[in-house]
DNA sequence: TTGAAAGCGTTACCAC
DNA sequence: GTGGTAACGCTTTCAA
């Protein structure tokens, strides 16, 4: 029942409990006899030390809190999955936290990590605004925000405009010549396509924008708003759409169809993050990558560089935050390639 | 930087740290008086009890281990979400551990776990063998088994042979007499499929198998499997298929395209988990449901049990195991209503 | 009703 | 090199 603890070890060796944590640490010179007598009893006695002790006499959790919004989004898991393996890998644990959209969840689920002594916490916020962060910044808690970046914070990120940008090029050079951004009308994707679009002499009326709601598995609400459009005088004549996520692509393909608008023949449309739906959908879907392995990586590298910044020698000296961007890529597929074939990569058989 | 401590109160309060820790936890009287004093103290100043200090006195970590193999599946992913809510609204912090397919890194992750001394662990296993229950049950850790049963565990499983009679009953109605499972060989659904159709008078020979891997989110090799089996003389003549999950079913359906088989004209399919991917696809996948939050509800309400259970009173009193079987139900979709419309309940507007 | 004090398992500082 | 021992923040006897 009651755990093998140092002590135990210490008495069967025959050394102080000191000792015992010496070897397990191995920072300091034990006499080879002893570390061997010690290192015997462990494995004999099958010894795993107590994290819990161990964080309470001042060194670290060994746990990262992780929050997200919604795992259920493919983009997330995706997320969660890569940070936590890579996290493991470092040595740390990670609490995982879903916040829904509420900020008040958001609140309550921080607080319970600040009690449970996080080492730091990686959070992807949905709302331009999260309001844990102020907490964690209270706490003096290491922090870094992915897929946002937020000022005084660490924060790895992609280039929302330069995707944007990317995916005007595509659909342009695909022949189209008007286009829909669905998403919020304040996205970096919809001020890079529209910059793009216009630099190439695209008039402003021919880019519109169909405010849907963000990061829901739910669509009923987009393909609704979708249909609404795609009845709409400007909705009849736009033929190229990019939409902030592939859900919401595939909700407004599948809106489209039953509106007798089909892709890639009619419409040329666009998603984003890339996740297994783009591939597995038919059309396959065109979509904007975010390298997620590496900014789970960059994540994950941010906070130990805190962590190990934080520490007895720089006490007080709060350096710069880190802000690192990544670069999207565009995986082009049946949706958006019937009027002509890009020089991007365009995946095999689809 | 130092967080305010028990101590801290006692002191501002003019109390014993005893006695501050008593009004905490409510469960001895002590005098308005000091207890108003207390409280406003606490609140004055901030203070957050560290759990990780209340852990090591011996209570409990408030930390349970969730296990799966991959978030990026999002039945998994459903879990997760669910169990980790559930978790929070009974003051539980959830670890999230993946172990991929590997039974090296679910032993490891739950080595992990156990120095991290969750008071119990929730593992949703991919194989049939899991290679960490043992370590758990030698470690005395509560442990509640989801999706699949295992002697001596609580378990908390959908009746998967169930859904194999549910769905054969649903596409021999639908005109079906020849199938063929996409799945391991053992597995409870084809089983119930099998029996299902062998008591309706489907020959032996027109039941066939496809063996494909489980649960991964890449389908290259189930479309391939499925393209040879559908170039097959057997393949050629069987019409009504079902799938281990909802990636195989549409990976199945894509590939019989390519065969110039199409859905539900000359197929029909169903598919298992009734992730939004059955939902968002086109030709829309009738999916068998596994009540998901039943089920998370379910297995944190176990492992709370067991929790309470082994409290102080019955110390050794291991009681039963406790294998929660819940049902399953079919949702129809197009994907396999050609032929006719069964009883069973069809989503509007698909 | 309340306070003093003994731990919980580790680490780290100080002597030897 | 190594052992004693005081923390870490909290809960829980045991007295008073």
């Amino acid at each position: 029942m009651a755990s093998v603890t140092i002590k135990d070890i210490a008495q069967r060796a025959n050394v102080s409990p000191a000792t015992v944590s010496r070897v397990l640490n191995g920072r300091v010179w034990v006499s080879e006899e002893k570390r061997r007598a010690v290192n015997e009893w462990i494995t004999k006695l099958g010894y795993k030390p107590n994290q819990v002790a161990q964080t309470l006499v001042g060194t670290r959790s060994f746990l990262f809190g992780l929050v997200v919004t919604d795992v259920s989004n493919p983009f997330f898991a995706d997320i969660v999955k890569i940070v936590q393996q890579e996290a493991y890998l470092s040595g740390y644990g990670v609490v995982l936290c879903h916040t829904g959209a509420s900020r008040e969840m958001e609140r309550q689920q921080i607080d319970s990590l600040l009690r449970r002594q996080v080492d730091g916490v990686i959070i992807v916020p949905s709302a331009p605004d999260a309001p844990g962060l102020v907490k964690l910044r209270k706490a003096h808690v290491p922090t870094v925000v992915v897929s946002q970046h937020h000022p005084g914070f660490d924060s790895v990120s992609v280039d929302h405009e330069a995707g944007g940008v990317m995916v005007a090029a595509h659909l342009l050079s695909a022949g189209h010549t008007s286009f829909a951004y669905f998403g919020k009308p304040d996205d970096a994707k919809l001020a890079g396509l529209r910059k793009e679009a216009l630099s190439h002499g695209v008039s402003s009326d021919h880019i519109a924008c169909v405010e849907v709601d963000y990061d829901s598995v739910e669509t009923v609400d987009v393909e609704a708003a979708a249909k609404e459009f795609f009845h709409s005088a400007t909705g009849r004549a736009t033929t190229g759409i990019f939409a902030l996520n592939d859900f919401v692509a595939l909700a407004v393909i599948n809106a489209a169809a039953e509106c007798g608008r089909s892709t890639p023949e009619d419409l040329g449309v666009v998603g984003f993050d890339n996740t297994y739906l783009a591939r597995i959908h038919r059309p396959a879907l065109t979509s904007v990558v975010q390298p997620i392995p590496e900014m789970a990586h960059q994540a994950v590298e941010l906070l130990k560089r805190r962590l190990n910044a934080a520490g007895p020698g720089s006490e007080n000296s709060v350096a710069e935050p880190n802000a690192v961007l990544l670069h999207p890529r565009v995986v082009v597929r049946k949706s958006s390639s019937s009027r002509a074939e890009s020089g991007e990569l365009l995946e095999q058989g689809l």
